[in-house]
DNA sequence: ATCGATCTTGAATGGTAATCAAGAGACGGT
DNA sequence: ACCGTCTCTTGATTACCATTCAAGATCGAT
């Protein structure tokens, strides 16, 4: 048990300096803002950000994942919508913060929580695919057709694509998931 | 013409700093790589390099065009390859610079040389789909088509992918443009 | 020999992420 | 009621960064 605690519990404050911290961070990137106006935008000193965050890294982490869990949740009541509804659905909803997904995918080289997060990112994706098409995939295919559609959904959300676009290529990664699900393997 | 000419041309020692910064970027990357190492590994003060280039994004981006106008120049030998075994070349060749890739996509969103020069690169992809498919595709699809491809073949590079799973991508992206390009669209 | 353009540099500016050591505040044990 | 200890907060500092400025060096043309 905590021997001592703070008139404000610690997830607390931690949380409201994540709420905080990620309006400037979706508002301006990552690069363009540094921890102190982070702090100063917070009401807080930049060093108590580093009681609460090891890194900068590991602040856009919690950020992310915030806005992930947040996403994933609403997400649950829209589960028996057609596939392409919720892909297209999703995609609206990470371009916001498109830049912030490259900057993840730009520092996975760097910083290990971040690498860490972004596999998590990758895992949740998969469940979704895993969750939606009923019947499992072949072994054999599952991991280069759950990477693709992967792939293309992140593109769709980093790039800036028009409507339409957008709409053909949920629609085309739905579609290719389904038919895979179903076996038809000589059709694709 | 130029009315004064150094001992060496101007053209020529940009290259020469553009090949000195080639080998660090791809190395360290482009956040731990300052201007000042660039500068150093150059054999030249830091200021020199604003001479040659407006900005560190500004050499980031001779530095990847230089890459991709030499990937190019190469890969128009393996014209007649089948598709697929284009890709997998494409993508090994670009692996070794995937965070230079994934630092171009996140810069995009701050600098405007990087951006330009990222639609380029998307060009160029574009380009060799459409050179490669003989007959033109349907103004409809062709955009997404061509979006899914590029989307999955960038995913291919930036992530840490097994080489099974490469393969397969490769294949299920060329088997999809081909048949995209034969109009049998009731199979897609 | 000189002029002007091209190229190079040292020094400075204003910013950055992160660290360190000192402090303020709350609680449990006494 | 005091005290020590743990939690939290902060000011000061460090080392580094991209970029700019003004001054210098070097060359070709006149």
């Amino acid at each position: 048990m905590a021997r001592n605690r703070r008139p404000v519990p610690k997830e607390q404050k931690r949380d409201e300096l994540l709420a905080a911290a990620a309006q400037l961070l979706v508002l301006d990137g990552y690069e363009a803002t540094s921890m102190s106006r982070l702090a100063q935008h917070a009401g807080v000193a930049p060093n108590t950000l580093y009681w609460y965050f090891h890194d900068k890294d590991e602040l856009l982490v919690a950020v992310a994942d915030r806005y992930l869990q947040a996403l994933l949740r609403e997400h649950a009541s829209l589960a028996d919508r057609p596939l392409a509804d919720q892909f297209l659905w999703l995609i609206e909803r990470l371009r916001p913060v498109k830049h912030l997904v490259a900057t993840v995918h730009n520092r996975v080289a760097v910083s290990a929580s971040v690498r860490e997060w972004h596999t998590g990112f990758h895992q949740s994706f998969e469940n979704l695919f895993e969750r939606q098409l009923a019947g499992p995939l072949a072994a054999e295919h599952r991991t280069a057709e759950f990477a693709a559609a992967t792939f293309i959904l992140e593109g769709a959300i980093t790039h800036g694509i028009d409507e339409a676009t957008t709409g053909q290529l949920c629609k085309i990664t739905a579609d290719r998931l389904h038919r895979v699900a179903e076996a038809k393997m000589n059709a694709i």
